[in-house]
DNA sequence: CACGTACCGGATACGCCGCATCCGCTTATA
DNA sequence: TATAAGCGGATGCGGCGTATCCGGTACGTG
């Protein structure tokens, strides 16, 4: 089962099972299935150990396969990042540039919301080895790209940034974080919130899309235990 | 030396040290100035030995002056929770609702923003003992008013509700956090943003007051170890 | 001044947690 | 069936935060 929102295809066997054993070779794909849902589910917090629990096979099988975490992370996360450049260059290919930040924020936080382990790694820009950096640091331009050319056309604030792309995920992130359980896609009210307060086409508001928390609702999201629920890794 | 915004007055000497010796008195107020400056910078992580050897005593001394972390949290939050309150209450006796709505949220994210401590009791709901938690539920029904009263002036957009004022400063909070050593008023940029898409009165956007990061001061940033740096408690 | 007690200090013990290894056992494959 | 590749999980290690304990110190009273 996979969590909801995510189910990669982590299907691409044999990029290095070629002289594995049969059993290896199989047990190699379940460690990376099981490293998939529970990074998304949980954060990079989870440990190897966990990791293995849940792919069924010893926490000796895992360290024998990847000499850490920050391997297993590297493996997995370079083409899910890679998945948000493409969804940048995608919403600079779009002509109408308000419709492509619009669709670039709306996917590339649909994603991060779906996988908490992406999530982290967008926030933090430590986590994750080389390789990860390197995706990640494509983003940055294609980002001016996208501002700049909304600009140009008007369509946002004229003391809009390219950086403010940047923060306006990251408080986002935090609000998700918070509700997950409760409201899961909430952030996308707010996310609507900020685009009204920066689109240049501003007779009326946008409809928001999602309904607010009630006061008990809003108390269970402020009073939830921070820092994940590892217990219940099965 | 205090930390930049801070500086409670802790001088409230003589609540607890009446049958103390002359020297456990200073030693209680020292810890408690201590404390107020290490919560103040660093957040609640900070430990009763940090405390203690910031404070120029040994822990053995915090632990006979305060049971646990708990306790020392409690003693020192009641009252800046109480601040809040009042801030809020304030901004509710002005007449003019949007000015009431405006000013609460620059006052509270702005002593959020001097105190990571308060910051982070206010995002959590269950840091804190009973009476902090009894303190911060009082906040809730006067931000209902708040909101009602703004809404009932027509200065905000009509679906915009209470609970949108929690999330936003959960949102700008994040914000504070991850830039707090490279723009550290940052988030009044973001507050502008989220304003300009809540108020009715829009015919032209509001200056921002805060310039935007440059490329490298974001990715700087983005980059910065989460997490703090008691390293440095001295 | 001197004595007893309240108080101090910080080394130390404890528990928890995550990371990683090691080695006796299992199983694929030739 | 032999043998080498692979497996498993108990175990050790190190770091961190909490809290205690007890020999030493100094206040302040008689």
């Amino acid at each position: 089962m996979c969590y909801p929102h995510t189910c990669y295809g982590v299907g691409m066997a044999g990029r290095l099972d070629q002289g594995l054993r049969k059993d290896a070779a199989e047990n190699r794909e379940r460690l990376l299935a099981a490293a998939s849902d529970l990074f998304a589910e949980h954060g990079l917090g989870v440990t190897l150990n966990d990791i293995a629990h849940r792919a069924g096979v010893g926490v000796g099988t895992a360290y024998r396969h990847f000499p850490n975490k920050e391997a297993l992370i590297d493996e997995l996360f370079e083409e899910r990042l890679q998945a948000v450049v493409d969804v940048a260059q995608h919403a600079l290919d779009d002509s109408d540039a308000w419709n492509g930040l619009l669709t670039f924020l709306e996917r590339a936080l649909y994603m991060r919301h779906g996988d908490r382990g992406l999530d982290e790694i967008m926030n933090n820009g430590v986590l994750g080895d080389e390789r990860v950096s390197q995706v990640r640091d494509r983003i940055a331009p294609i980002i001016t790209k996208l501002v700049t050319k909304a600009k140009d056309q008007g369509v946002v604030r004229p003391d809009f940034d390219q950086s403010d792309l940047i923060f306006i995920q990251l408080a986002l992130s935090a609000i998700t974080e918070a509700t997950r359980d409760v409201s899961p896609d909430l952030y996308r009210r707010y996310l609507t919130l900020f685009l009204d307060g920066i689109r240049t086409d501003r007779e009326v508001f946008t409809r928001l899309p999602v309904k607010p928390l009630t006061p008990d609702e809003t108390h269970a999201a402020m009073t939830r235990p921070r820092r994940s629920d590892l217990r219940d890794v099965s």
